[in-house]
DNA sequence: TACCCGTGGTT
DNA sequence: TAACCAAGGGT
């Protein structure tokens, strides 16, 4: 294969043989442009990992701003008060955050913690790694933030600045690419200060080194970045294409009380959502509306039938109306059960 | 390796 | 406005 790993450690980069200014360069601009993340004042294993978990595939504004670090923390503020809860309760606190493994995962790490590792929280980047829905990233994140050790932690912002830093033209969605961009992350790395120097290359491309725009006038790297379309990077296979499906649910009432069924396979495991049925047991209920949302790689339009006389199934269970807020629930159902009114009314 | 897993902000 | 995609990990 003519892909052979660059190597910057050996200096036969011109980047690497400017790695002094061109760090103090981003520390100098980190210094007066890093925003004040609750995450980033504490060296706390546990709210970092918090942090991370919850920032995965997921935006600051979100976490932050829709108040689920806050509201996470405030319901379980460390690793022995989120071992000891029912994961219905902790699913409830992350309903609406998405991909819910990462929920479960955590759950399962503080469990970990509490019950094998004696309420210890490792250092070592190699055991946080093996840690249930820790990757590499996270490990290196945690173990940056949370301990300063000088190892690298590459999230798609800091893989967006490296690839443009070093023009970097491979899919970055491969082996190879991977491990350049890890190999590059790991030489930029100082032996003391990575917590600051992670922090930095990452807002870095959070705030100027975007995705679809750049601010390369602001940039304290543009003397040193190899590339001349920044846009044009990194570059990645093409998404898969979405999917219309359709789905068809009922919303049976009765007697104050809603059937729900429960969700049992990989996708949104545990949480509770309208019963399904399939269409042709649908015919004659009413059809009180249609909603749609996305779902990974699906635009599902939701069907929602009025169902007078329902039975409870496999997995499914009926939970009093004003119960219903304290079960976990997909966003999509949640919307849809505010239909309830519309439907008591006709029942009536 | 390729695909799966949620949701909502941004362009 | 629809497409893009965000502090990724598991299988």
């Amino acid at each position: 294969m003519s892909q052979e790993l660059k190597s910057p450690k050996s200096n036969d980069h011109p980047l690497l043989d400017r790695s002094k200014p061109f760090r103090q360069s981003l520390l100098k601009w980190f210094h007066v442009n890093s925003k004040d993340y609750p995450w980033r004042s504490t060296t706390n294993p546990y709210e970092i990992l918090v942090s991370e978990m919850m920032l995965q595939q997921t935006q600051v504004v979100t976490v932050l701003g829709r108040g689920y670090y806050r509201r996470w923390l405030e319901s379980f503020p460390d690793f022995k008060s989120l071992a000891a809860a029912d994961e219905s309760e902790v699913l409830r606190v992350w309903e609406g955050l998405g991909y819910y493994s990462r929920a479960r995962n955590l759950h399962k790490l503080a469990q970990v913690v509490v019950h094998e590792l004696e309420n210890q929280f490792p250092s070592e980047v190699v055991e946080i790694e093996s840690l249930p829905g820790i990757g590499k990233y996270t490990a290196g994140a945690i173990a940056s933030f949370a301990f300063n050790s000088p190892v690298p932690a590459v999230d798609a912002n800091i893989a967006r600045v490296i690839v443009r830093l070093f023009d970097f033209q491979e899919r970055i969605d491969t082996s190879f690419g991977q491990k350049q961009i890890w190999a590059w992350a790991n030489d930029l790395v100082p032996s003391s200060g990575a917590r600051t120097w992670n922090s930095a290359l990452m807002e870095l491309g959070q705030t100027l080194c975007k995705s679809r725009v750049v601010y390369c006038e602001e940039c304290p790297l543009s003397s040193c970045c190899q590339s001349s379309q920044p846009l044009d990077l990194p570059i990645k296979k093409s998404k898969p294409q979405i999917t219309s499906i359709d789905e068809h649910v009922i919303l049976a009432v009765s007697k104050s009380k809603v059937l729900l069924e429960q969700e049992q396979g990989r996708r949104r495991h545990g949480m509770w959502k309208l019963p399904s049925r399939n269409e042709n047991e649908l015919e004659g209920s009413k059809l009180l509306s249609k909603q749609k949302y996305g779902i990974t790689r699906y635009k599902v339009t939701m069907h929602i039938y009025k169902s007078c006389n329902a039975c409870s199934r496999e997995n499914e269970k009926w939970f009093k109306i004003n119960s219903l807020e304290s079960l976990p629930m997909p966003s999509p159902y949640r919307r849809a059960l505010a239909l309830i009114n519309e439907a008591e009314l006709k029942e009536n």
